[in-house]
DNA sequence: CTCCTTATTCGATGAGTATCGAACTAAAAG
DNA sequence: CTTTTAGTTCGATACTCATCGAATAAGGAG
């Protein structure tokens, strides 16, 4: 990958890091210690479950985060690999 | 600093690293090791002086930066104190 | 099969952002 | 004093984004 491009890849990830409500979702995921979901993370922050829906996909696709689908339910989790590769020691402080 | 508080500057500082020409502008700031002007990085990354002189309000407002004043030009470095808070190791990776 | 729960997508809306050139300010050089 | 150099600010523009509710899809429970 040529450096521009690399730019902004890293720019790419802050952008996705740059939203005061998926800095709180991390922040609930990393202190829950446990898969969430939409809805609870929607009760959780108070907003509307469509908007929640709309961070976790950008989360998903910056690779911030994995998810499990079990029956109707979509469980949110953190990926550390991506965390520990890009921010190291950033997650423990949140 | 209540913590909704701290999830909002830490989202401020992500946004203002969101964008890759303030990427670019660290990564030349860095690898060059001495301190630039706006005129400087307009020629080395192509873009118009206004524009530069935006982005590099953007970093010293969010504290990233250092500026001092020398006759008529502004000479701009890295703030590494507030790297080493909030960004640890990652000026290195640049 | 029908209803409830969970999540996604769509359309709209209001807000914010990056970019430029032009106009302006201020200092240095001639 | 006039010209050059360096930087900021302004107005315009095009684009992106966060948010909501409504509509949709799909699995689970009765």
């Amino acid at each position: 990958m040529n450096i521009e491009q690399e730019d902004n890849r890293l720019a790419a990830i802050f952008k996705v890091l740059s939203e005061p409500n998926r800095i709180r979702i991390l922040r609930i995921l990393y202190h829950a210690g446990r898969e969430l979901t939409c809805s609870e993370i929607s009760q959780q922050l108070n907003i509307s479950k469509s908007t929640v829906s709309y961070h976790f996909k950008a989360l998903r696709l910056a690779g911030l985060t994995n998810t499990r689908q079990e029956a109707q339910a979509k469980y949110l989790s953190i990926n550390r690999a991506a965390f520990d590769r890009y921010l190291p020691h950033f997650l423990e402080t949140l």
